[in-house]
Parts: structure tokens; sequence; C-alpha cells
DNA sequence: CGAAAGGCTCTTTTT
DNA sequence: GAGCCTTTCG
């Protein structure tokens, strides 16, 4: 059997050019994923080459995990030796084996945001600048970009070009400095030192070139410099390097991505060869059409050609409502219209927006009228406070010099180790140049040059059982499972108690996010040793994505960021919020790049689409508390009036008078007497039309109403009672 | 030391 | 409207 016979001619020529270096450049919807699968699979069949020889970046590890399942249907066989993920998981994998001649301590753990900023913190703060004029958003910014140049502290201060460059020079030597006693990496960090054990240690460099006869990289147009180096650097040898992307796909230039490593690519390879992917194969002809309107007005960009054989389809339809409120009511009711007329299953419907602010009004329309969604990555999952501290608290067993980590429990639950004494002890531990952890352990020993511990008796005692407590949870962590080790974590450090007494209330809520984390601890990871079971259950909390999270198994509508929808597809795409300010976001206003990178989002939203687009705006929306009247996108401008409709609800003129909400939404809401309230326990057995069989959490009264939450298979849902229709069951 | 209360500033997008 | 920080009091 061929494996190339369902592909066009171009994307044929693309898989099958595994010789030399490739560029091949897919426009939204032309089979990407498609043509990167066979030319893996063409490889592997075909051509005989080992999985093991090759590697496949991809941007999420979801695309990762999807490829990973077509190729086993396609090989029909097993591909574990593929080297296939995340720029940065593979990093990890190779700083974890290969780092230790550069210094590199394997039990490194990964520092993300949050922790971040933390270390940034302390880092202005030791050097003496005010924690209150500089933000520390923008410190991380200018740190990451100097490390996605690949300039350490000391060459960063010779690019020094004013003030906060200053600045930013000295709080970046703490910070970094931070990091290395915690023995802890930041994402920029695991990038740019593989680069650097690759540039400072050519042999083992030479180990890796000669194991990677290929190389793919996918979204190429979101790759950074280093990313671009690290490709240059394996493919070195072989030079079998196949890139994937779309310069008008590129949205992450914030990050530092770099569309120019695809301009790049063509001059360090001149014997490149170029395939480009034009035929669409997602979208209806009305939709592309929309699209490539609304990129064609970019500036900077190359014309393309895109087609497609689909239909017409429907046309655009653009919509607007008085508030964000209505804006949200009419995606739901618009959705509940169409799936009551047969189109489509919840499931294939997407509402997109371009700041996590919105999903919240949206998300309270869907809890209101009962209407099944999934939000990717609400409130996400791995930065709630619980949830990190139990982290935390693994962290520091894997590594105990993580100071972040320390300093996150040190005192969580309780234990009388306030902010002078844990000042004191980083006072200490700096004095005496060891870790903070150490520096506990000494507590009662000898201390290093004489330099006596700082604390009275009380004190010592105090942190003296935290460090034993540690130093038991760390040595039982070597024989322990990955899960009876989370048992004792959560048991001896007292967070079971302190979590489940909360004052605020919600403690039962955060536990069973302690109980969700425990069951990704509780997941197979194969026969490795406890030390290494926790190393990777760490790797897979810390480098995650939200879309990773994104749960296929059930029908729901997607409630989704723009940047998140990247390489995803559905046949109904909302996009919320088509006004300037919000997209184009305010902040790009004076900057004509990032207004293109604007552009270039919206474009990314529409072409998600296969069979409708709406796109809808809200005439007045509240932004940080004030209540704001906006003007359209200007993007929408640019959509010929043929290609729209504005939908049958609304007259037309440009004053309209706003129906009444009434007019779509269900039957009022008949206020439910408090008196019903009582009916519903936690524990009490229920039923609910769309996600069937469910046991109440936790049910309180709320103006004239009840909000109840509801544990369903698998889902935890926050219903509104006189809308959940709900009947009791045994 | 810790709990509670009040005041402050933000909010783009995320591996 | 929320989360973070500071202040205040016990």
């Amino acid at each position: 059997m061929n494996i190339l016979a369902n592909l066009n001619p171009a994307q044929r020529e693309a898989a099958e050019a595994i010789s030399g270096p490739v560029l091949i450049l897919a426009g939204p919807g032309s089979g990407k994923t498609r043509v990167i699968t066979h030319r893996v699979a063409y490889l592997i069949k075909t051509c005989g080459v080992s999985p093991r020889s090759i590697m496949a970046v991809t941007f999420t590890n979801k695309a990762a995990r999807e490829m990973e399942e077509r190729l086993i249907n396609l090989v029909s066989g097993s591909v574990q030796d593929l080297t296939l993920g995340t720029f940065h998981a593979i990093c990890v994998r190779i700083l974890r084996t290969s780092g230790t001649v550069a210094n590199i301590d394997p039990q490194f753990v990964i520092y993300d945001r949050e922790d971040q900023i933390s270390v940034v913190k302390r880092s202005i703060q030791e050097a003496d600048f005010d924690p209150k004029q500089y933000a520390p958003g923008a410190i991380i910014a200018a740190i990451s970009s100097a490390k996605s140049r690949m300039l350490s502290p000391v060459e960063f201060v010779k690019t020094e070009r004013n003030y906060f460059d200053e600045v930013v020079s000295r709080v970046y030597e703490n910070y970094q400095r931070i990091l290395e006693e915690s023995n802890a990496l930041d994402f920029d960090d695991l990038l740019m030192k593989t680069v650097l054990l690759f540039r400072d240690y050519p042999d083992i460099l030479a180990r890796y070139q000669s194991r990677y006869v290929h190389l793919m990289v996918d979204e190429f147009q979101d790759t950074n410099l280093v990313q671009y180096e690290l490709i240059k650097q394996i493919g070195g040898k072989y030079r079998n390097i196949c890139v994937v992307g779309d310069p008008d796909q590129s949205i992450y230039s914030w990050r530092f991505a770099d569309v120019r490593n695809i301009l790049n690519f063509e001059k360090d390879y001149p014997d490149v060869r170029v395939v480009l992917l034009e035929e669409n194969y997602r979208s209806t002809k009305t939709i592309l059409e929309t699209a490539s309107c609304i990129i064609s007005a970019n500036q900077q960009r190359k014309p393309v050609n895109l087609w497609t054989q689909n239909d017409e389809g429907t046309s655009t339809v653009v919509v607007e409502t008085y508030t964000e409120q209505e804006e949200a009511q009419f995606v739901v009711s618009e959705i509940e219209r169409l799936v009551e007329q047969g189109e489509h299953t919840l499931g294939e419907y997407a509402v997109m927006y371009r700041t996590n602010a919105q999903s919240r009004v949206l998300e309270e329309a869907f809890v209101r009228y009962g209407m099944p969604y999934k939000l990717v990555a609400g409130t996400r999952f791995y930065e709630r406070r619980e949830v990190k501290d139990i982290i935390a608290y693994l962290r520091l067993i894997q590594n105990p010099h993580d100071s972040v980590s320390l300093m996150r429990v040190i005192n969580v639950p309780q234990r009388g180790i306030g902010q002078q004494t844990q000042l004191k002890l980083a006072a200490w531990a700096k004095s005496m140049g060891v870790s903070q952890f150490e520096a506990l352990t000494r507590m009662n020993g000898e201390s290093i040059d004489n330099l006596k511990s700082p604390f009275n008796s009380h004190i010592s005692r105090v942190l003296k059982v935290f460090s034993e407590l540690m130093e038991e949870l760390i040595s039982r962590s070597k024989e322990l499972k990955l899960t009876e080790l989370f048992d004792l974590v959560v048991e001896r450090s007292g967070y079971k108690e302190y979590i489940l007494n909360e004052v605020s209330g919600d403690g039962q809520e955060r536990w069973e996010n302690i109980l969700e984390l425990r069951s990704v601890a509780q997941k197979d990871y194969g026969d490795l040793s406890p030390q290494e079971c926790l190393a990777a259950f760490l790797e897979e909390v810390t480098l995650v994505s939200d879309v990773d999270g994104l749960d296929e198994s059930f029908s729901a509508v997607t409630l989704i960021t723009l940047h998140q929808a990247k390489g995803l597809e559905f046949p109904v795409v909302f996009i919320a919020g088509m006004e300037d300010g919000l997209l184009p976001h305010f902040r790009t206003f004076d900057d004509p790049m990032q207004m293109e990178e604007e552009r270039r989002l919206c474009y990314v939203g529409v072409t998600r689409a296969k069979q409708h687009v709406y796109l809808v705006r809200a005439f007045r929306r509240s932004l940080m508390g004030r209540s704001q009247v906006s003007e359209p996108s200007r993007f929408l401008n640019d959509i010929p009036k043929h290609l729209i409709s504005t939908g049958d609800w609304k007259d037309g003129s440009e004053n309209a008078v706003f129906p009444s909400i009434q007019t779509w939404n269900k039957p009022a809401a008949t206020s439910t007497p408090t008196a019903v309230v009582s009916e519903y326990q936690a524990g009490d057995h229920v039923y609910h039309a769309q996600f069937g069989q469910g046991v109440v959490v936790s049910c309180h009264p709320v103006k004239n109403d009840a909000e109840i939450v509801i544990a369903f298979n698998g889902a935890v849902k926050k219903l509104l009672l006189s809308f959940a229709n709900l009947e009791k069951t045994d």
C-alpha cells in the first residue's frame, strides 16, 4: 500500500522531499498536519528510516499526542523511539541526560511564570530598586528578550541603551543567580542552555547530530531565534530539515517568535526546496474569501493564492448587541437555535475571543442556559493556589535547593514561620553561601565560618520541625510510589486538614482539585524509578499547555482564546468582541507591526471555521470596571458587503433599537422560592437532561435563585437552579 | 505571628 | 472586579 496515495500533488511533493532542507508554506486548512504525519510515516515505512533517527517538533503537547496516534495507525507499529514533542519538552530531555558536563544538575526544576514573578520581585529588592516602580511583567519580558538573543547578564550589560536597561541588567543578574542557587531553569533557559551546551561541547552535539538524520518543525513561523539555532545545530550534519509554517499565522512575536526565521531559512539553506500548499480543504468559499480580505490589508506580507473546491457556503454573519451580556446570550441562543434545527452537535461549535477576561461573561450565559461547554484553561488548573502548593512540596522533595518552592510552603499551613523569620533565614543562608534548605539543616549542627543561627530557641524549634518533615519526605520519596508519596505529603504536611478547614468555605472544592492533581500522578509512568517518576510528573505539570487539556471525549461548546485556537478547526466559529480596542487590542494602536499581528490573529480565528462564521460585537462593554462604548473592529471594514449578512433579528439601521433580551432568551427566569433551595443538599443524586447523572456538591442561595454545584461524570458544573431543570433520583 | 480589612493597580495573547 | 499588598489590631 502506498502511504502517500491520498495526498494531492503538492502535498505529496512535500512528503516525498526527504533529503535536504525543505520549506513548506502551508495556508490554513491545506492539510499541513496530514503532510507532516504522512511524511514521517513515509520515512519509516517506505524508506526504512528508524523512528529513532527522526525528531518532530510540534507547538503543543496535544499536537504531539495526536500526531503519535495517527502515526501508529499509519505505520501500524510502534513509534516509541520517535522524538516527538515541543521544543521545551525535547530540551528538558536533552539537558537531563546530557547536561551534567555543563554543570546542569539533572534534578533541576522548571520555573513557570508565577515562580518567575516571585524571583524577579526578590531580585528587584536585592538590587535596591523600588518594587512598586517596576512591573515584574515588564522585567520578565526584558529578561526573556535577552535570553531569546542568548545574552547572559554580563553580555546584556553591553547592549544597554537606557536607564530601564540598566535596571533590567542589574535585576537580571540577581534573577539568574537566584535561579542557579535554586537549581532551577525558566522556560527560556531550557532552550538557551541546550544551545549553549551544544555550542560548548561539540562532542555531545555530534552525538545528537548523528542520531537525528531527519528533523521536522511545525508552526515554524512561531519559533524564536534560539529555537532556530537549535535546529541548525542538531540538523548540522545531515541537513535533512523540514520546516512547516505560514507567515500569515504568526501570532507570537510578543513571545519573541520571529517570522524572519522563514526568510533566514531560505538564506541559510540556499538549496532549500520550497513547497506551497494552497488548496484549502477546510472552509467554504465565503469563509476563505472573508479571511483573505482581512489578511490582505497587511502591508508586510507576500500575496498568496488560497483556493478551495468547497461550496460557497453561507454568508459571514455580523451581529451587534448592546452589552457583552447580550452578546453572550446571542451566542448561546443562536447555538441552541442551530442545534435544534439539527445543525451540528455542540462539540462542533467554538466561541473565540481575544482576552481571557471575556470568557467569564460567556461562561455565565452557558451556565444559565444549562448548555454544556468546555473552557480551555479557565482559571488554569495548574495555577490554582492549592495545586501549586502541593506541587511546591513535591518540587522541594525533588530539589531541596528550590528557594521559590521553599518560601511558598514553609508556612503553609501556618507553622509560625512568618515573614521576619523567612527574611532572616534568607539572609543567614546567603551569608553562609548555601541554599535556604541547607541552612535549615544546619540549625542545630555546626555552622559555616562561625556564622551562628540568628534564631531564638522557640523559632529554632519550629524551623527544625519543618526541616525534619522535609527530610522525612525526601528519604521516603526514594522508595514510595508516586501516589503514595503524594498522599504522604498531603497528610504529613498538614495540608489536607488545613485546606478542608478553610474559613472561606471553598475548602471542599480546593480539596477536590488536589484529588484531581493526584489522578494525574496516578497515571502510568512506565517502569521508572520513584525519583524518575517524580521528575516526569513535575515536568508534565509544568510544561502542559492549555489546549493540552482540551477534552474531546464529550460533546460541548468550546470556549477558547484566539491564540489557543491556532491549529484547531470547528464547523461553526463565533468570534466575540469584534471591537476596536479588543480586536485589535488597544495596546497595539500605536505600533503598526503589532497591529498587523492583530489582523493575523483575526485571520487565524476566521480560518478555523469549516461551515459558518459569526463575528459578534457589543456596543457597550465594561472593561476594568468601567462601562465603555466601542467602535466596531476596523477589520470588519475590510470584508466586502456581499459576503456579510447581519441576521434577521436586527432591523439593520444604524440606530436600531435593540431587541429586549426576552426576544432571544428562553422563558424568563421564574424565581425559585428560597424554600426550594433546601430541597437539594450535598450528596443528593440528580439527573440533568444534558449532563446526565450527577451528585450535588453544594447548593446555596443567590438573589432569587440558587447556585448549585454538581459533579457529573467527569466534570463539575455550576448551574443556576431555576434553569438546571433537575430531577432528583436515588 | 496571624487574621481581617481596606486600598491599590491592573488585564493581551503563553511554552 | 480580582488579586495583591499594606495596615491594624489582638
